[in-house]
RNA sequence: GCCCUUGUAGCUCAGCUGGUAGAGCAAUUGAUUUGUAAUCAAUAGGUCCGCGGUUCGAAUCCGUGCGGGGGCACCA
């Protein structure tokens, strides 16, 4: 005799158990055509799984996120189906739901085509169309390997002999085709809707391991109605608007070539932003203590063997052999060059903490299947810093660092920030007991901190656990960018000591950091965070002076001098090309503003300001134009 | 690195089933002297990614290498 309590804490009873489904009639004729699936004590079933027992029950339709998961979760099985109708022969392995859709993994020696995926929406068309009913059967382990073995699905009984003995193999049919699934399921598969798209073929190897052989991946998204699926597409070619590698060729400002895959060729423009940049970022590391160094970009075999990177990251690193036969390594990192600073001279306590930044160029040997465009190259610059110091300051320092990285990437934008925390990886350098005090005290900073943070098991540096700072651009998506890792390993292994107060020498802890990350990634994360229309003060080219007419070149040259006084960027555009023309020009290449003169201002000794993406005009006095431009660029302010 | 896909003028792209290449924009020149997102005309511009092969003949077909793109794996 369940009593069923509602979410909002009404109780039904009912005589015998009761699906889903007629608790959902008892409620409302609506809610019954709506219901999607049930939580049922807080696990997701199908609509008819008997309730037998008093349940605290909520029923979903698609307006909810464990709808909505369904829907996406049929729709990969109704692919499979779809696939296995079509292209017999073919062996399903899995289908999960993921962000904004779901995939399904395939086993099949032909690969699809963008053409077999027109014919596979089809089919699942025609699948919904036929409204097949849901079932849900146990099956006896033993026998269900047999099965599929039979049918020549060796993965799916590969996946049933790997699932625990403690729980039931359950396995779903959509009319006579059946898959082994945890459930829970709609209970036909019109229920779905046609509100799905095929998106992608790709590779992915079985069960995420490279070593394995690899299966195709269908893509597919799917909503609960037409205008999600419209809204989804269209926030998808929204993103590719701001690529920032389309972007980074119209605003003319960097390039890539086959001479040197994974390595940027900057441009005036492009470097003008990137050393912006970096005197922005001089400018508060000042602040905050630091004394910046650099260090050789190619440093001696022997060097890196030391310091461990040559046994644990040497897949990565690039070589070079001399004349003479010297094998020298070029860093793939900067620290050890930077120990080798701290080195020299002899250093005391009182010297601790000690902050040492380099804007350290590093060459990675990165797989060539990573490389894309800014955000993954071979070649980048860390805004890097080593802070040496004792381990009774790991925890105030970790906090200061925190805070500056906020701090910066506030300033350029990003106000959602996210704390992820790695652990000890497998391949490692030092003592497990070192490690272990590593990792209290960085644990012990982010707690200080009261940011939200994950944990990401085993990810750490081979040298240290680190906290990953992952920041949240304008339309959503998050990326990787600064780091800081607690590293008690490699100030011994490079034999970095400093004199105690008792005077005896005693090896540092180092902290490694970096803010932006790689400058190469950042400058990609702006460029798409902004669509290319950058704060004016990071803007490479900040200003295009344009006469509207030749009579008025004279006084656009003044006022072009005049801002390059200013220290204002500008460029002067006196082409034979109209005002309309001009204005579209520099307007699709992102200028944030446009100074426009002709007779009014001449007369009036002004500038009339078009910023970008406003048809407003505002004149404005020059001299009052150069002393509030010229402020926001000293600020680094917008 | 692996799977799929792709590589034609500075850029964006046409080029059917093999008969050595075109458009728009940009560039150059000339006309126009323009008040807030494309004025008109003319000219010039290409080892069709590299290397092999098939063929009387290859941008087109095949092989291979390199690069790009989408994923997987790896990662800042």
């Amino acid at each position: 005799m369940p009593n069923i309590t509602l979410p909002d804490g009404k109780k039904l009873n009912f005589e015998e158990s009761v699906s889903g489904l007629e608790i959902a009639e008892k409620i409302s004729k609506s809610l019954l055509k709506q219901a999607l699936v049930i939580s049922v004590n807080g696990v997701l079933q199908d609509l008819d799984s008997k309730i037998k027992e008093d349940a605290q029950v909520t029923i979903f339709t698609s307006r909810d996120k464990e709808g909505l998961e369904t829907i996406r979760h049929d729709t990969a099985h109704i692919l499979a189906m779809a696939v296995q109708e079509l292209f017999p022969g073919t062996q399903v392995t899995i289908g999960p739901v993921i962000d904004d859709g779901f995939y399904y993994d395939f086993a099949r020696k032909e690969p699809f085509t963008e053409e077999d995926l027109k014919k596979i929406e089809v089919k699942m068309r025609e699948i919904v169309d036929r409204d097949e009913i849901t079932k849900k059967e146990i099956w006896n382990r033993e026998k269900a390997i047999e099965h599929f073995k039979k049918k020549g699905e060796i993965y799916k009984a590969e996946l049933i002999e790997s699932i625990p003995h403690s729980e039931e193999v359950s396995i779903y049919f959509h009319g006579k085709w059946h898959d082994l699934c945890r459930g829970p399921h709609l209970s036909s598969t019109g229920k779905i809707g046609k509100y799905f798209k095929l998106m992608k073929v790709s590779g992915a190897y079985w069960r995420g391991d490279s070593n394995n052989e690899m299966l195709q991946r269908i893509y597919g998204t799917s909503w609960s109605s037409q205008k999600e699926l419209d809204a989804y597409l269209k926030r998808i070619e929204e993103a590719e608007k701001r690529d920032h590698r389309k972007l980074g060729k119209e605003m003319d400002l960097f390039h890539f070539r086959e001479e040197s895959p994974g390595s940027v060729f900057w441009h005036e423009k492009g470097w003008t932003l990137f050393q912006k940049l970096i005197a922005y970022m001089r400018k508060k590391q000042d602040q905050a203590g630091y004394g910046e160094i650099n260090t050789p970009e190619i440093l001696d075999r022997s060097l890196w063997e030391k310091s461990g990177h040559w046994e644990k990251f040497g897949e990565n690193m690039y070589t070079s052999t001399t004349p003479d036969e010297k094998v020298f390594a070029i860093k793939p990192m900067n620290c050890p060059g930077c120990v080798q600073v701290f080195n020299q001279g002899l250093k005391s306590y009182r010297d601790l903490p000690l902050k040492m930044s380099e804007f350290g160029k590093v060459h990675r040997y990165e797989p060539s299947g990573a490389l894309h465009g800014l955000l993954r190259v071979r070649a980048f610059t860390q805004d890097d810093a080593h802070i040496f110091c004792t381990e009774q300051q790991i925890t105030e320092e970790c906090l200061s660092v925190t805070n500056l990285i906020l701090e910066i990437y506030k300033d350029l934008g990003f106000e959602n920030v996210i704390l992820k925390y790695s652990d000890r990886p497998d391949v490692r350098v030092g003592e497990d007991s070192v490690w272990d005090k590593s990792e209290a005290a960085l644990l012990e900073a982010i707690k200080a901190s009261k940011l939200e943070y994950s944990i990401n098991k085993g990810e750490g540096a081979f040298y240290g656990p680190k906290i990953e700072f992952v920041l949240r651009d304008a339309i959503g998506r998050d990326w990787q960018c600064g780091t800081l890792q607690v590293d008690l390993n490699l100030p011994g292994r490079l034999g970095a000591t400093y004199v105690d107060k008792d005077g005896v020498k005693k090896v540092p802890v180092m902290l490694h950091r970096a803010l932006f990350g790689s400058l190469e990634r950042f400058i990609g994360i702006l460029i798409e965070n902004y669509s290319g229309k950058l704060p004016f003060w990071i803007s490479p080219l900040q200003t295009v002076v344009i006469p509207i007419s030749s009579d008025f070149d004279d006084y656009a040259k003044k006022i072009h001098r005049d801002l390059k006084n200013a220290g204002i960027s500008s460029e002067i555009d006196l082409k034979n090309h109209n005002l309309n023309y001009k204005i579209r020009d520099h307007s699709l290449a992102k200028v944030p503003l446009l100074l426009i003169c002709g007779k009014k201002e001449v007369d009036s000794n002004t500038v009339t300001i078009r910023k970008l993406d406003s048809n407003k005009q505002e004149n404005m006095d020059l001299k009052e134009f150069l002393k509030k431009y010229s402020a926001l660029n000293k600020a680094f302010s917008i």
